[in-house]
DNA sequence: GGGTTTTTTGGTAGCGCTACCATATTTTTC
DNA sequence: GAAAAATATGGTAGCGCTACCAAAAAACCC
């Protein structure tokens, strides 16, 4: 019998990894893996003594539990994907920077995944993904697939759609109302006094980023309430950056030298327009008023400073983690909707 | 017999989850499951007939491997965390993004760490992590405490260390020289004929950026090696920014109105001092030079447009995920050490 | 055609942990 | 102080997959 055991003991484990397990910490405490179990994950399960003693033993041994394992015992492995459209977004960033910063907190960690913008893509990274059988999914936007809708529906834990704001999300929503943000800086724009006034931004094709076009659709009904010329639209597929809010800029300007004003879809653009029309020696807001939407930090240094609506994008990040969390703790979060809200930034450049 | 299996069958599954299993898929195919498991992980070791047949039963069922079991039994789960210091940082960002796109497109996860530049942090990040039997690590620069060093040594699987160079990485190592940086910087303003040169950074206490304190020791020999004022440094504590930059190029400016040149620890605070310099009325450079660090897209748009060190930041996490690659599917990188390298960028701020 | 090699498939036994249930121990109750 | 209830510990059986070895089938060889 010893000897059957011993020889069972000597070829365990396939290969090298001769980690600390909770068995060798049993051993050493003198107690039985599913003591220790307990000890680690519900100490007030054990009493007192025993629990000091396994602590000891952990502590002696440097056991660090084998989060696979345990994930597979118990279906849920302290990881939450977070899928976002680009990382080179710094939006985005921002998000999963809060996002990160909560969870961490908590003990869990944050798988990344991108999807370029791309449904497919996005429903086959998170077939990957759940495949890690996470605690729960953190997704952005509320446009996918069916399947993905579906799959994330049956699935049964917490999912997060970010960014936007709707009525029918998978499991919980924290985000904005994009087309009350494009409408807020319109009426801005118009009680300024300007009535040639232009949208420019990006990847505004339905395939991508649609949250701008929201934004426009905000904006475009104001104008047109308002009875001014509101189909005014420059548009060009590059991601944003600097450059292209600098083209847009010119572009626009040639076009129709008799704007008053320009609503940007995002700060990189504006931040790039301003800076263009610093260089051609042009007044902001005299020749052309600039407006943007974020609330980056860099607008505040640009001369004029940038007029822009400003979103808690750390904050929104935040929101989603603690939605997620309450939801795993078991507490049932009473709005599982959450409006994170915008502020409209008023400064020189409009 | 017959009734036992089927007394087993039925309370398999301590809880719900009924997700469609390689057992399922087998069975759907006719196969045994090791078979399934060998189609999907080396299909060349399985015959063609029997792999389409299992492609089709994979198709029909919906199925997606649990890698969490995979990742237990074989111990390697495709999952690679990335830890940084910091996300609020841009530089990081970029590297994260380059690593990221590389290992997704080959089938690995990044699994997100940060430590706040604490060492202590880093340590206990680093254990829980590992807890997820990754297939490999990627980590931010060479300084780690001396057990973080010994684990990771001992872990034998790929290790990457990027952002500095050393001799002395536990694994691989892909970065770039700091100190020469600094020089490099420093070497140009001085051919520009400035004398009176002050360095200003954040954070270069030991305890966190060290990498800027790299920067300005390559800096201050360079300008000692040349006979000229070396010591004039200007340093906060909170992270860099364009209001830090601000604060920074407005503090030096008193302290010492003699200044002909500021070299910023990076392009933030930089385009924050440019920033402040065009509000104010200042000529760049002119009235005050002003050099940065990292070649953020930024510069380009500034007006002086500025001069910087320019690292391909994308392209070292893009390298360093290829050696982690590399290892991984049993090439041994032939040069375990890459030396990113960077370029002066001369532009008009200087 | 029998033997040898190579290729293809399957059986078994874990990976390290926890859910579930059973047993032992302590505390409470009347 | 015995019975009942509550608490503390342990045993067993998987979670779903793959490493390892064995067996079967196919290909090759003289």
């Amino acid at each position: 019998m010893a000897i059957d055991k011993a020889g069972v003991r000597e070829r365990r484990r396939h290969r090298g990894d001769n980690r600390v397990t909770i068995e060798d910490v049993a051993r050493q405490a003198g107690v039985a893996p599913i003591t220790v179990s307990r000890a680690l994950n519900t100490p007030e399960r054990v009493s007192a003594r025993l629990r000091e003693r396994i602590d000891q033993a952990v502590e002696t041994l440097g056991y660090v539990p084998n989060l696979i394992a345990g994930g597979l015992a118990s279906a849920g492995t302290r990881v939450i994907p977070v899928v976002v459209p680009s990382l080179s977004i710094l939006t985005f960033i921002e998000v999963i920077h809060g996002i990160q910063q909560t969870l961490e907190g908590a003990g869990y960690q944050v798988l990344l995944g991108s999807t370029d913008f791309d449904l497919d893509r996005e429903a086959a990274l998170l077939d990957s993904v759940l495949g890690y059988s996470p605690s729960g999914v953190i997704m952005t936007g509320l446009r996918h697939r069916e399947s993905t809708v579906r799959r994330l529906k049956a699935w049964g834990r917490p999912v997060v759609e970010i960014m936007e704001l709707g009525e029918s999300c998978i499991d919980m929503n924290v985000g904005i109302d994009n087309a009350g943000v494009g409408a807020c800086m319109a009426r801005h724009l118009l009680e300024r006094g300007y009535r040639r006034i232009a949208f420019l931004g990006t990847g505004m094709g339905m395939a991508r980023d649609y949250r701008a076009r929201e934004r426009y659709e905000g904006h475009r009904e104001v104008l047109a309430a308002a009875g001014v010329e509101s189909e005014l639209l420059f548009q060009h597929d590059e991601p944003s950056s600097y450059e292209v809010g600098r083209q847009l800029f010119l572009e626009a300007l040639e076009a129709r030298p008799d704007l008053e004003a320009m609503h940007f879809a995002n700060d990189n653009l504006a931040t790039g327009a301003i800076l263009a029309a610093n260089r051609r020696g042009m007044r902001v807001p005299e020749d052309i008023a600039i407006g943007g939407y974020l609330g980056l930090s860099l607008g505040e240094h640009l001369t004029p400073r940038l007029t822009t609506v400003t979103v808690p994008r750390f904050e929104m990040g935040v929101e989603a983690a603690k939605l997620l969390l309450a939801r795993l703790e078991g507490r049932l979060p009473a709005l599982p909707r959450v409006d994170i809200g915008y502020e409209l930034t008023v400064r020189e450049s409009t």
